[in-house]
RNA sequence: GGGAGCAUAGCUCAGCUGGGAGAGCAUCUGCCUUACAAGCAGAGGGUCACAGGUUCGAGCCCUGUUGUUCCCACCA
């Protein structure tokens, strides 16, 4: 017996349960396999701090989309699944969570600390693998990986004891971002520049000699107390007499020195810049041409350290209050001016970032960046869409060297000891034994974490065993696809690039499709402060993972950001349940004895067309695949579903049904033939479903999973019967329309005499214009002379209707004069194009062979206009 | 300061290598036609931002302009 299905379909009933099937079937799973070619995507790690958002929902299901795809295209297809540390974010909640207890840090200590951070990681990293089971996604689940699990943090090791042996890594004081509040330092890609009011302070500097002042304009007078210089522009005419000269600072009270330095723009402000070398990271190089001494005034939350009087422990934002108050009254102070600068935020928590000297890691990008450049220029890997290739040329042209080090626990501990008696520095894998250099015996390993991005550079091969040589590493290195969104290019595909390139010798991906961001219906970008995220679990749990997935392959480009909308959900929704419907209606009469998809040895016109038609779909489908245009693919499958499928092919088979016997029969072959067709092309944007209905009607395989993605057929290629088809579609068309604007109600029936000279075309199709058109009788003959009947026009045939009650002869007269005008304004036009010598001798000839073609109908329909309007006259 | 994207129906967006402008939603009309009212059959609605250019032919290619969004950049 075969399965019923409900008249309405009810995701929540069958989405678990589908991926509880998957599951047990091991059908995600993927393993190094000789016979079959891999195809290999590493899945964007999500954070173990946070849920599931939209963004990720638009990720993850373009990859499963693609995963699924080739897996059943016989692919050997993993889908390598895991999750990201996320170090500064993850500690930052971390702490946050200890503050509603009353603890901090330093209270617990660096175990105890890291002991609640792995429970933490426990925690919200189930959340957010079951919310991905419940998006659908075909992860390689055997497989799930951790930046910090074992294999990983050994492949972080490894990487960092190489590059440091390469010379590519050392430690080194230079002047760093800071971010105050979450306390440790941050490479230049985790800076955000916001534009933010500020002022601009034109302060007097006496020069020392009492010869008069200079005036110094600054952004930030609070860092005044670690001046060590004044700049100007060693050209210019106003100061040139100053540079040597010493000023005095105000408020410290001590001489300063006026230098020159061409950094300085002399028509800018004042001409004269004052030099923080400590907290500003153009002063800190002015400061090393110069000599001059580096004076940290802040502590490393951002207040004022101790030594600078009343203006100590003061935080950044006070101490410039009380700072421009002080100058102002001892008279110093000359000007304020409004002025709108960008200031460089953290960009995980928002604080104004602090310059700040201090000693880190870095990592040495020119050679590194090198290769990477050129991988992409050559052609390893390829950017979809191809522009972003210039996004990522620019920055690694431009990059200056990686801070790794952060000055918090969460995250792979630097592989770096301190001899406890002479402090020398070892870098190894495992606490040394005897210092090299004193023969001391007690080590002290560096305090510091990596930057979260330099295991995430990893992913691509730390996840499939490097720096073992595992026969995944073998297979599935280099991968196929990256799906990521254009944000982090600079902070992971970068760096993903010239890791896999220095570390295996081959770039690890062969290409990046970029996605946009997702914005909410007013177009702005979804985020917490503004609270306008939409959750994806609440839009799954209304209608289901497969509309959500749908709209979210649905309509969308490659590169451009979409805007959520719930209407475009509702929408997928109807479209999943037109699907569900569709099969109801073929099981609804379905004989047994079809128990597989396959199609009958004698097909009729329609049948022809309609395959004739999904054959073309299967060939563009593919096509757009192949060219990652899910968005054209998905359209076009429910254009053919909806339209050709549900709309046309299932009414035209109606009467084949009814009328049984062998006729039936084979209509609900080729129905169950495209629709099995339909449903593999549409299962992996609408996984759930299409298992649903697959299982509940003939079938070829276990699962749709495994199912063979359907591919074009050259006996399948039917011309001739789709446009003559298409003839009998057009007069139903144009029957209904006519009808339509008369406002005849369906239910009223009316005899069709057809005059053609495509008899037996329109013979055949004599019960599809009875069903479809309302005919209560249709009649086909060479021509017609029924006068007072309604009259319809196609460039095939013209078509009587009588009902003369209906029938105005004066306004149809009118009409049909209308219809025939713009016939003759068509036709002047293909007529003008055809004539035009440069268009016959320039243009391809497929494309003036087929404007002829239009032309020619055009004038048969112009013809049958004419003989009507005669027959009217009469 | 440099770079990029976008500008197409009332709204949200497609439009593949240039060949008579599309979808969904919204609006209007008529239908409960036994798969589906989450549906069916129809209709209206567009100087494809603007100005030039290339071409037999431009929504698509080139140049410029305007508007808008974003990225990068050390003018204190």
């Amino acid at each position: 017996m075969r399965k019923e299905l409900e008249k309405v379909y009810d995701p929540k009933q069958v989405e678990d349960r589908t991926y509880q099937f998957w599951l047990d079937g091991g059908y995600f799973h993927a393993k190094p396999n000789p016979d079959k070619k891999p195809y290999t995507i590493v899945i964007p790690p999500p954070n173990v701090t946070g849920q599931l958002h939209m963004g990720h929902a638009l990720d993850e299901t373009l990859q499963d989309i693609l995963i699924r795809w080739k897996r059943m295209q016989g692919y050997e297809a993993l889908w390598m699944p895991g999750t990201d540390h996320a170090a500064i974010a993850t500690e930052a909640k971390v702490v946050a969570a200890m503050k509603e207890e009353g603890l901090t840090k330093e209270m617990l200590g660096r175990e105890k600390f890291l002991e609640r951070a792995w429970e933490w990681k426990e925690k919200y990293e189930s959340r957010i693998l079951s919310q991905l089971k419940k998006l659908g996604s075909s992860c390689d689940w055997d497989r799930l990986r951790f930046t910090m699990d074992e294999g990983c943090s050994k492949a972080v090791k490894e990487v960092f004891l190489r590059l440091y042996d390469k010379g590519l890594i050392y430690r080194g004081e230079r002047i760093i971002n800071w971010c105050p509040h979450c306390k440790t330092s941050l490479s230049d890609a985790e800076v955000e520049y916001e534009e933010k009011a500020g002022a601009f302070w034109h302060i007097r500097y006496p020069i020392a000699d009492g010869s008069g002042y200079i005036e110094v304009a600054t952004t930030r007078p609070e860092t005044m107390l670690g001046d060590t210089a004044v700049a100007v522009h060693p050209d210019d005419e106003r100061y040139r007499q100053l540079v040597g000269k010493n000023v005095i600072l105000p408020l410290v009270n001590k001489e300063i020195p006026v230098v020159a330095d061409t950094y300085v723009e002399m028509d800018f402000g004042t001409g004269v810049v004052k030099i923080t070398p400590a907290h500003d990271p153009n002063d800190f190089e002015v400061g090393l041409r110069h000599n001059l001494p580096v004076i940290n005034i802040f502590t490393e939350d951002a207040h004022i350290c101790e030594g600078w009087g009343k203006y100590s422990g003061m935080d950044r934002n006070e101490a410039r209050k009380a700072i421009v108050a002080d100058l102002e009254a001892g008279g110093y102070l000359l000007e304020t001016e409004d002025y709108k600068h960008n200031v460089g935020t953290c960009y995980r928590c928002g604080t104004v970032v602090e310059p700040r000297v201090s000693k880190q890691w870095f990592v040495k990008m020119e050679p590194l960046a090198k290769p990477a450049i050129e991988a992409v220029q050559r052609g390893d890997t390829r950017f979809v869409p191809d522009r972003f290739d210039k996004i990522y040329y620019h920055w690694l042209e431009e990059i200056r060297d990686w801070c790794i080090s952060r000055q918090i626990w969460w995250g792979h501990r630097i592989p770096a000891y301190y001899c406890d008696d002479c402090g020398e520095l070892v870098v190894a894998g495992e606490t040394p034994n005897t210092c090299p250099k004193c023969g001391g015996s007690h080590f002290t390993q560096d305090p510091d974490t990596l930057d979260t991005w330099f295991s995430s550079a990893l992913w691509p091969f730390s996840t499939l065993g490097w720096p073992d040589k595992t026969p995944e590493l073998d297979y599935f290195y280099p991968t196929d696809t990256l799906v990521t969104g254009y944000d982090i290019i600079f902070f992971w595909v970068v760096r993903m690039m010239f890791s896999g390139l220095e570390h295996m010798g081959a770039a690890p991906f062969k290409t990046v499709l970029i996605h946009g961001l997702v914005r909410d219906a007013q177009g702005r970008k979804m985020s917490k402060s503004l609270g306008n995220g939409i959750d994806p679990l609440v839009i799954i749990d209304q209608y289901g993972a497969d509309a959500l997935r749908f709209m979210l392959a649905t309509g969308n480009s490659p590169g451009n950001d979409l805007r959520f909308s719930e209407e475009k959900v509702k929408a997928s929704r109807n479209f999943a349940n037109k699907i569900w419907n569709a099969t109801r209606f073929i099981l609804m009469n379905l004989p047994e004895e079809i128990t597989e998809p396959s199609l009958p040895a004698a097909l009729q016109t329609e049948d022809k067309w309609v395959l004739s038609k999904y054959n073309t779909l299967v060939r563009e489908v593919t096509e757009n695949l192949d060219k990652f245009e899910l968005g054209i693919a998905v359209q076009k499958l429910y254009d053919f579903t909806w339209d050709i499928y549900c709309d046309w092919y299932i009414e035209l088979t109606k009467t084949r049904i009814a009328a049984g016997g062998e006729t039936a029969k084979s209509a609900q072959q080729v129905l169950v033939y495209v629709m099995n067709g339909i449903l593999k092309m549409l299962h992996p944007v609408m996984p759930f479903i299409t298992e649903e209905i697959w299982q509940a009607i003939p079938n070829d395989s276990e699962s749709i999973m495994v199912a063979k993605w359907p591919e074009y057929r050259e006996d399948l290629d039917f011309k001739a019967e789709e446009q003559a088809f298409e003839k009998i579609m057009s007069v139903i068309k144009a029957v209904r329309n006519r009808r339509a604007e008369m406002n005849v109600p369906p239910s009223k029936k009316a005899h069709v005499y057809i005059a053609t000279a495509f008899g037996d075309i329109f013979r055949s199709g004599a019960p599809f214009m009875e069903r479809l058109a309302s005919a209560s009788h249709v009649e086909v003959a060479e021509s017609w002379e029924i006068p007072g009947a309604v009259q319809v026009v196609t460039d095939a045939a013209r078509c009587f209707i009588p009902m003369d009650e209906l029938i105005d002869l004066a306004k149809e007269t009118e009409r049909l004069e209308k219809e025939k005008k713009a016939c003759e304004k068509d036709i002047a036009m293909f007529e003008g194009k055809l004539s035009n010598q440069n268009f016959l001798a320039k243009a391809p000839q497929n494309v003036v062979e087929a404007e002829r073609q239009k032309l020619d109908k055009l004038k048969e329909r112009l013809a049958k206009i004419e003989e009507s309007i005669n027959a009217l006259k009469k």
